[in-house]
DNA sequence: ACAAAAATGCAAATCGTTTGCAAGTTAAGC
DNA sequence: GCTTAACTTGCAAACGATTTGCATTTTTGT
């Protein structure tokens, strides 16, 4: 998704190009890391916006397909821009918090599998990984489920 | 986990196996799919257990490694139980919210790459996936973000 | 059986997120 | 540019899942 083009995709869904929109994707999109509604909120400088807006700006822009909606098992969920048909999944740090980007994916090799064994046609899936970044080595964590 | 050992392992955490907890594993180890906090206390028979118990049981059951803890994308967690180190996902089928297991997984496979890539040791992830099962076919969905 | 530790019920509190509504902003056509 | 309909927003209240304080009850280890 050029940044050009938000507008007129905002327009083929009949919704506005705001300036709180405008400036939730501008934020999205310089963030290297999925941001939480507040964090997106805490940063807007502009005219004020209220929480409940960036709420349902986040809605809408995922509804259409602009942004992605990720759980990290945290209290919240966390947003990023969609960009040029990116597929992306994320690795937190069990122990610092930092996440990152994983770009490699194998999970279309299980669509197959998927197939065979439910019957399902696979759509879409989450795939977040936890683990260990390279500055917090080699600490110990508590095991969690899969 | 064998059903015998979860008395072990609780004294093993200095947690007692109360009757709410024996219940609730009961319920856990008999149900098909993962269960909502809501559902479980639902299906509680014996004697009065409060919904704050069964949140509080949960937690203590996922802490210990006995429960895994499983979002669907929907409002609430579910909750299965871990049994026997199984390494299990979800696919979810959009159109009707049936739930099976998924035992075939390749996200081990990313291991290697994950370290590679960015020098995370991967200790967990969570792979749910979401699609149309076959009496759903061929209905359309919205797509998703991943 | 006892004392200490852990768990429970109940009610109130949290907290992320959603919603109703009146007022403000944007879009589309003229 | 102006006008109206459609879409958004701010604000406050509502929501729903989950958590917590505390007095009481149950379970544990001896």
């Amino acid at each position: 998704m050029a940044a050009m083009d938000i507008a007129n995709h905002l327009r083929r869904h009949k919704k506005s190009l705001t300036r709180a929109r405008a400036e939730i994707w501008h934020i999205l999109t310089q963030s290297e890391k999925p941001l939480s509604p507040d964090e997106i909120h805490r940063r807007l400088t502009g005219h004020k916006v209220d929480l409940a807006t960036v709420y349902r700006n986040l809605r809408a822009l995922k509804d259409i397909g602009l942004v992605r909606e990720i759980d990290l098992r945290e209290a919240f969920k966390r947003y990023e821009a969609i960009l040029a048909g990116q597929h992306v999944h994320h690795i937190m740090c069990q122990v610092c918090g930092r996440i990152e980007k994983v770009r490699h994916c194998v999970v279309q090799d299980m669509a197959n599998a998927i197939q065979k064994e439910s019957g399902f046609t696979l759509k879409d899936h989450s795939l977040e990984c936890f683990g260990i970044c390279p500055s917090c080595q080699p600490h110990k964590t508590k095991a969690q489920g899969t």
